[in-house]
DNA sequence: GCTTGACCTGGAGTGGGCTCCAAGTCTTAG
DNA sequence: CTAAGACTTGGAGCCCACTCCAGGTCAAGC
């Protein structure tokens, strides 16, 4: 069981110190073992509480809900409906998020190629002036 | 030509006062006729300013784009090439951000539906412990 | 022992886009 | 004229996830 200093983690998960410092004040990681001096001593269990949370983080959780993530991964069967829940709410707005920035980009690209094309006026600021992309007038 | 007070604009476009005298503040509106008392009447181009404005917010830009967008908006012929730019950047990065949510989306559909299936476990959790939705291993 | 670099703490600052507040002024209906 | 409600200002606070800082301590190589 080897234990790493806090540079050792820094460089292992790309967090900065300050980063994980931060997640443990906050109680994202529990109180990390010291050496008599003070300086944190990360057991294996803290990294591989810090690979979760980094990879919660990538799918889109906030830090607030990590942890309650962390604490359904101590106990995964009894959490399993809130977890599934947790997930399926975090799903409907990544597809929310998806559809609106699809629709987005169709209108930018539209805007731009328009741009390319055409030699007078200019489409893009005209384009976000009417809104055409849009059928309702508003 | 008729002169809204600040009320009446955010009935129109669902704006908070706040927000408006913010706009004003950061100079995005330029500073708006008053009465005598001091209250602000808003002109029928700033109500187009704040429509383009929250056009081009919807549109992903920032505030800080808007502001140059607004200036390119004064003499857009001449600005094009500095409006295409912005807009092909802004393309890029909106792209970028699908194609990641994208992929998310997936892998949490893909956790979301095989915990409905799976009666022990949670893969939910095991899928961010071990990240198996992604072929690399890390 | 000394130096150097890694590490410690508490607390303040950042950014973007607001949002809220207090204390005061203006406008308008009755 | 009065009262109520709309509006004014400058400035502070908020959210999130850090990031930076000063001033001090620890660890390790020579």
């Amino acid at each position: 069981m080897k234990l790493l200093r806090i540079g050792e983690v820094t460089q292992q998960l790309q967090l900065s110190a300050d980063t994980l410092r931060y997640y443990e004040k906050i109680g994202l990681l529990p109180r990390v073992a010291r050496t008599e001096g003070g300086q944190r001593l990360f057991e294996p269990q803290d990294l591989s509480r810090l690979r979760f949370i980094q990879r919660a983080q990538k799918m889109g959780f906030s830090l607030d809900e990590i942890a309650h993530l962390l604490d359904f991964r101590a106990a995964p069967q009894q959490a399993k409906p809130q977890i599934r829940r947790l997930a399926t709410e975090k799903l409907a707005l990544i597809e929310q998020h998806v559809q609106d920035l699809t629709h987005l980009r169709n209108e930018l690209t539209l805007l731009v190629n328009l741009c390319t094309q055409n030699a007078d006026g200019c489409p893009i600021i005209e384009g976000i002036e009417g809104k055409e992309g849009d059928t309702r007038a508003s």
